[in-house]
DNA sequence: CCGTATCCGAAATGATACTG
DNA sequence: CAGTATCATTTCGGATACGG
């Protein structure tokens, strides 16, 4: 949960499961997430080796976020909360 | 996440996973959380029909907490998360 | 395009003491 | 036994503006 937590991380997670994005093609995303919160969440899920943060020395820049390994093994877990987010959902409506 | 997150909920919901406990069971359970926390943390898990709090009108007073079915149906995704971050941890080592 | 800097309010967590 | 009350600190998340 230190790894996971909070309000976007497992967000990102799930986008990036559909494949390696930019920095403004995960904003479109996520389109209520600010670029402040986009970076910080993206460092500090690097820094947890989740994913991969990969810089293009071209004008005008480009810089692409794709899983690691271990954050592609987080794909049945998003299912699994997915799953169970509608479960719940059902019962609790 | 906005029902099981932050730095207690799932733990809490791991150790009512192996059935039944008392208010003074789960501090014993979880060393480090402060009554405060625990009350609010069971409350809200009460609130999102995770767990139930049977009070029994006696002296000294005794209140149980158990899952319910929707909180015991988490049973699968504690142990993904506990593999997962053992994993983690291995890796990151 | 891909961010940073600054400031802010709200929420989460904790320490400590106390109570029916 | 099973909590409350009060206070302080820390962390989270957002708004807005700006920059290489």
């Amino acid at each position: 949960m230190e790894v996971l937590g909070g309000k976007w991380k497992l967000a990102i997670v799930k986008v990036l499961l559909t494949g390696t994005h930019r920095f403004a093609a995960l904003q479109r995303a996520l389109p209520t997430i600010t670029p402040r919160m986009l970076t910080r969440q993206l460092r500090e899920l690097e820094s947890d080796r989740i994913l991969r943060r990969t810089v293009y020395a071209e004008v005008p820049p480009r810089v692409e976020y794709d899983l690691t390994e271990l954050g592609a093994g987080l794909a049945e877990l998003v299912e699994w909360l997915d799953r169970w987010g509608r479960e719940y959902r059902k019962v609790r409506a």
